[in-house]
DNA sequence: ACCTGAACACCGTTCAAGT
DNA sequence: ACCTGAACACCGTTCAAGT
């Protein structure tokens, strides 16, 4: 058939992105085929690949659209102690609501590990507000995200309990445990 | 072909399960599909079958067996300092030598967080030297867990660094941090 | 430029048939 | 009991052809 033998309009990147990050949510990188997507967009599986280059291609755009979505925490003003807190818990809250991205991302890390997105230089501004002096502050910031990414995907995929409250609470010992490993590091040892 | 097509002795779990092993930690989860793997058995596909009841089945009996086969630190009285230190060493050593199995295991959970495994006895021997009250020793330690299994998987996979000694600073960065927070639960608030 | 159908080289797994 | 071949319902992707 012809260029418009779907309907009026062409299909666009957003639209491909759109529905692979349905799919994905829904059912993992398994459940997102080629295939399934270009029926879900009513359209020839091969017209996907006039937009990305492969499906790895398309579930990185998928990743990292998501991850600079994600909502990061503003200076506010508050201790530093309470904005990890809060940082962590946006964290939380987007792996949540992308359980299957949040696995797959983990399995590509670069798709996370990239300096430039905002998630660093947030990160890299509370450990400064904690003190941590600037050369180390890299290095922190590196074992802090692979301790809270650890702890939430276990969370997130593991199951670690079903009970919510004390999710809430395992939740809560680890990032007691990070603030007063962090808070001990000026004056300990 | 008859039952002994391939050669005299027949096929048993435990030569399916080490090439299995073999496939997974050259090529990941991808490269050991049941096809190669009786192709490397001298077998058909479908004989596999006969000993385990799915790919997703062997897959779990690789991992279990790995990780039941790491060895774990004895108490041999140093400070649980150095014995929390052994063990994460050891964790990081088991990962080096099966990174694709370590991802694979992270995403089904069950595979790992069985608490019979001989990994939870130790850790929670470790907290209670170190001090933590018999109600959050089991909380604890699931929270160490998921510290040091990210800070792996992201080590082994995401390549933090390329630099052997700069991953050996960093490591040593993670391993204080949770020495320090776990040191500090005891007196601090 | 964008879309398409047919085809290729793979998967995991079912099922009926062989010894 | 153990093994097998053919078949089914899937994959991602290449390639030549259409408009």
């Amino acid at each position: 058939m012809g260029v418009s033998a779907r309907r009026g309009a062409p299909l666009t990147i957003d639209e491909i992105s759109a529905a692979a990050t349905r799919l994905m949510d829904e059912g993992g990188p398994d459940a997102m085929s080629m295939r399934k997507l270009a029926a879900e967009l009513n359209v020839n599986p091969m017209s996907l690949y006039h937009h990305v280059e492969s499906k790895e291609a398309l579930l990185a755009l998928v990743c990292t659209t998501s991850v600079l979505r994600m909502p990061l925490p503003q200076d506010d003003g508050s201790p530093w102690q309470e904005q990890l807190r809060a940082m962590a818990l946006a964290y939380r809250e987007h792996a949540r609501q992308h359980r299957a991205m949040w696995a797959y991302a983990h399995s590509r890390p670069e798709l996370i590990q990239d300096r430039n997105f905002p998630v660093w230089a947030t990160l890299h501004r509370i450990l400064r507000l904690a003190g941590v002096p600037e050369p180390e502050v890299q290095r922190m910031g590196d074992v802090l995200h692979t301790f809270v990414t650890g702890f939430i995907v276990a969370e997130t995929e593991c199951h670690l309990t079903n009970d919510p409250e004390e999710m809430d609470r395992t939740f809560d010992t680890a990032i007691d445990l990070i603030i007063r490993g962090l808070a001990n590091r000026q004056t300990g040892g």
